[in-house]
Formats: C-alpha cells, sequence, structure tokens
DNA sequence: GCCAGGATGTTA
DNA sequence: AACATCCTGGCG
C-alpha cells in the first residue's frame, strides 16, 4: 500500500479529508482505520483555529503540509489534525474516529473497561487510544519509523454538517465510512 | 434511550 | 469568556 506523500496533503482540506477515509494510520504500536474525519478551511470558515488563532495562522505558515496540529480541548481532551496547505487553501483535517487494526492490546490498555468498537469512537477518545497528546503536536505523518498514513479500501463516505461547533454549522464538511461501527455520532 | 451538567486548561 | 469533548447520573 503506498504511503501518503506531501503531494496527499498540498491540496484542499475538504478532499483530503474526504479521501482519508479508510485510510490506515500508523502511531508508534498501534495501526489504525481512519473511519470519520472533518474538514477546516483557513480561508473562509469561521470555525478554523485560523480565524481566530494567531498560533494557528503561524502554525500554518511555519510548519508543513501532512504535520500534525494537536491541541488541548476543553482542558481535557488531545485532538488531532493534520495540516493541509493547497495552492489555494489551507487548512486543517480533524480525526474523529478510528477503527484499531493493530495494536489493540495496548488501545485496551489504555481505556480499560471499553468496548472495542469504541476505543476510537471520538476525537477525544482515539488519541487516548492511541497515546497522543501534546508533544505530538508538529510531529509530521508523512512516514517515519514511528508514524504514517498507507491508502486503504475506499469505500464511498457520506457527508454530514461538523460536530460541535457553534460557527459555520452548515457546511457538510465531516465524513465518514458508512458502514463503520466506531462512528462518533450519527451523521445529520 | 435521552438530556443536563461539570471537569479542566489554554488561548485571546 | 469561549471552547472542533467525554463521562456520569437522573429519569423513565
Amino acid at each position: 500500500m503506498p504511503e501518503l506523500d506531501q503531494g496527499f496533503f498540498t491540496r484542499d482540506p475538504v478532499s483530503c479529508a474526504s479521501e482519508l477515509i479508510g485510510c490506515h494510520f500508523r502511531w508508534r504500536d498501534c495501526t489504525v482505520r481512519i473511519v470519520e474525519t472533518e474538514a477546516y478551511d483557513s480561508r473562509d470558515d469561521p470555525a478554523c483555529h485560523t480565524w481566530f488563532r494567531p498560533s494557528a495562522r503561524a502554525f500554518v505558515e511555519a510548519q508543513q503540509a501532512g504535520d500534525a496540529y494537536v491541541y488541548l480541548n476543553y482542558g481535557v481532551h488531545w485532538l488531532f489534525n493534520l495540516l493541509v496547505k493547497g495552492p489555494r487553501r489551507s487548512g486543517f483535517v480533524l480525526l474523529r474516529a478510528i477503527e484499531p487494526l493493530l495494536g489493540i492490546e495496548r488501545m485496551r490498555a489504555r481505556r480499560p473497561g471499553v468496548p472495542d468498537h469504541q476505543l476510537g469512537a471520538g476525537p477525544g477518545k482515539l488519541t487516548r487510544a492511541l497515546g497522543i497528546d501534546g508533544s505530538t503536536h508538529g510531529v509530521t505523518f508523512l512516514g517515519s519509523h514511528e508514524c504514517g498514513i498507507t491508502l486503504g479500501k475506499s469505500t464511498t463516505p457520506i457527508c454530514g454538517t461538523r460536530i460541535g461547533i457553534s460557527q459555520a454549522t452548515h457546511l457538510p464538511w465531516r465524513f465518514g465510512d458508512p458502514n463503520s461501527p466506531a462512528l462518533s455520532r450519527k451523521f445529520t
């Protein structure tokens, strides 16, 4: 399976978010299947961090396409994004849900008592299950001994509005595998 | 099953 | 003050 290269992330964030569904995501001792994502667009999307965080604008400027943008949400949960830098549009893809493929014992150990299909069924849950935290901020996911993303089986993703935001709530920039048991919420 | 509420810290 | 969340407990 081909490893995603920087070319994949030098397009528009919505295309990247859609096409990441079904891809295999490898981080240290775990490999998972991406089943839910959201796109955020730095240009004309008021929900994107670049809209209200100068530090996010600086990150887009300084970092490379395919780098991890990780931040703490509600003071509790780490949320994982991939930086997209297209010729016209930049932004982020938020990972919202994953299914375990390899290393499921490690994921269970990090989330004791949680059923397997729930281990990564949410953006805060998946970072906990994978052991991703603020120290992953800025790491490139273009492929290394430590991490990488490869193309997986492509199912046609379903699409809906994004979760948990108060701005630009109408944009249909949430994508998911319709057959996955690990989606964070129903699509609307 | 649904809903309300609280934890918690970083940014601005 | 807001926030790209999650878990618990109350109620049926």
